[in-house]
Formats: C-alpha cells, sequence, structure tokens
DNA sequence: TTGACATATGCTTATATCGGAATATGCTAG
DNA sequence: CTAGCATATTCCGATATAAGCATATGTCAA
C-alpha cells in the first residue's frame, strides 16, 4: 500500500504550507482568486486547486460576484483542530497537577534525602 | 515538481491519521513502542517510522529503558497549533461580532419581512 | 456574437511518502 | 559469547498528490 487515503480531512488539508499561507491571505476577509494569487507568488491553476481542497474540507467557502469569486474562511470548520488540541492541553495540565502534588509530598516529607 | 517537500514540519506531521493515534495513544503517558503496536493495529515497523517522524518534529521524546524506548508526548511542541489556531479564533470572533451587530440591526428594524 | 477577463479543470510528469518484508542494531540474560 | 527480545533501518513496489501547461467554462461588455 501507500499513502493513507486522508485527502478530504481537516488535518490533512491544513499540513500543506501554502494551503495555510492561502487561509492566512483570507483572515483580512474575502478575497478573489486573483488577488491571493498576487499576494503569494503562486499560478492561478495552483490556487485554484488548493481552494478546492480547502472547499471541500469546508475550510473556506465562497460565492460569485460576476466572473469572480469571492473566497471566506470558515472557521467553524476549525473546531476539530481545536477539540484535537485541546486533548493535549487537559493532557498536561494534568500531568502539571501530578507534578505539583508530587512536590507537595516532597515538601512535607522534607525533601528528598 | 511534486508535493511540497514539507517533512520536517509540525502541521505535516499531524497531517496523517495514523500519527495523530500515536499521539492519542501516548496522551496517558510514556508508551513503550510495543505496547503502541498492541494498542493500534500497526506494524512495529510501521510505528517505528511514524515516531521517527513525531521524534525529527519534535513531537515526541524518549528515554531507553533496557533494550525498550518510553516515548512521550511533548506539549510544549504543540504551541506552533495552539499559536496558529488564535489567528483565526479572532477571526471567528469578529465574524461572530458582525453577525451579532446584523442580528441587533434586525431586532431593532422590528425584524425581516 | 465576439472579445476579453476570471476561474476551473484535464493531462502529464516528478516525487514524496506509505506500507510490507527482511534485516540490522542494541541490550540483557545466562 | 550466544540466544533472544525490542526496536530501528533498509529496500522495495504502489500510489497519492503537487505543480506546470494547456484548455475549458463562465461572465460581462460592446
Amino acid at each position: 500500500m501507500a499513502r493513507a487515503a486522508t485527502t478530504s480531512d481537516v488535518f490533512n488539508a491544513i499540513g500543506h504550507a501554502h494551503r495555510r499561507d492561502i487561509l492566512d491571505a483570507l483572515i483580512g476577509g474575502e478575497k478573489t482568486v486573483g488577488a491571493i494569487v498576487d499576494d503569494l507568488a503562486m499560478s492561478q491553476p495552483q490556487v485554484s486547486k488548493h481552494l478546492r481542497v480547502l472547499d471541500e474540507v469546508g475550510l473556506v467557502s465562497w460565492r460569485a460576484e460576476g466572473s469572480r469569486r469571492l473566497y471566506r474562511i470558515e472557521p467553524t470548520r476549525l473546531q476539530p483542530f481545536h477539540d484535537w488540541l485541546a486533548n493535549y492541553e487537559q493532557a498536561w495540565s494534568e500531568r502539571l497537577d501530578r507534578m505539583d502534588v508530587y512536590l507537595k509530598e516532597l515538601q512535607q516529607q522534607g525533601g528528598p534525602q
């Protein structure tokens, strides 16, 4: 077998730097494909293809205006990522708690020999 | 050209489901390679390779204990994710604000027709 | 309708992995 | 030193894209 078939997965979508660049470029608000092409140094088909991936995953949406498309970020779709991160932060703080308990025990016992 | 050479990039590292699975398996604390192999249904070489990637990116670290290796998560390396997400949360809340303003306008006007 | 512009799509090539199997390395016990 | 276990590494074939180029599609203006 080969690479895991994980396309159309939010994590995979943001796993590529160019797509993160595109998302970053959209932080200020909706933008035209051409504007993104100008902002970043990418070819138009390249941008369109990455936008397609981002759209399939739901990270961006668009509306037509004449012959242009205005793309915008769909920040709510970052929720899975957010949730994923939260697990580790919880694990981390629990770990700090345990360390805290340990340190307090040491204090009560007068410290290690 | 082909796929962007973005290995040894934290975002790329978590872009693959199996590596996220491994990280999840390590949430409870440090674990042996063999333990991970048992937990997830993956071959030992497969797990070792993914651990290598995660290690190169700094998302895990390990200590030797006899002939075993105990791997653990390195939560501080999650900071880039946190920072990146923070940008979009701002965009997100701004969007909620705009929606709020819009809703208030509707209220003052007596609602849409 | 034609022309010009904006964007999407199809085709091709190059390449980065992924996964599997076999093997190497490292450590410990006896 | 040898056997055996735990893990890493190498070699391999398969495949999923990424990027480039050319082209199709769609929209507006005249």
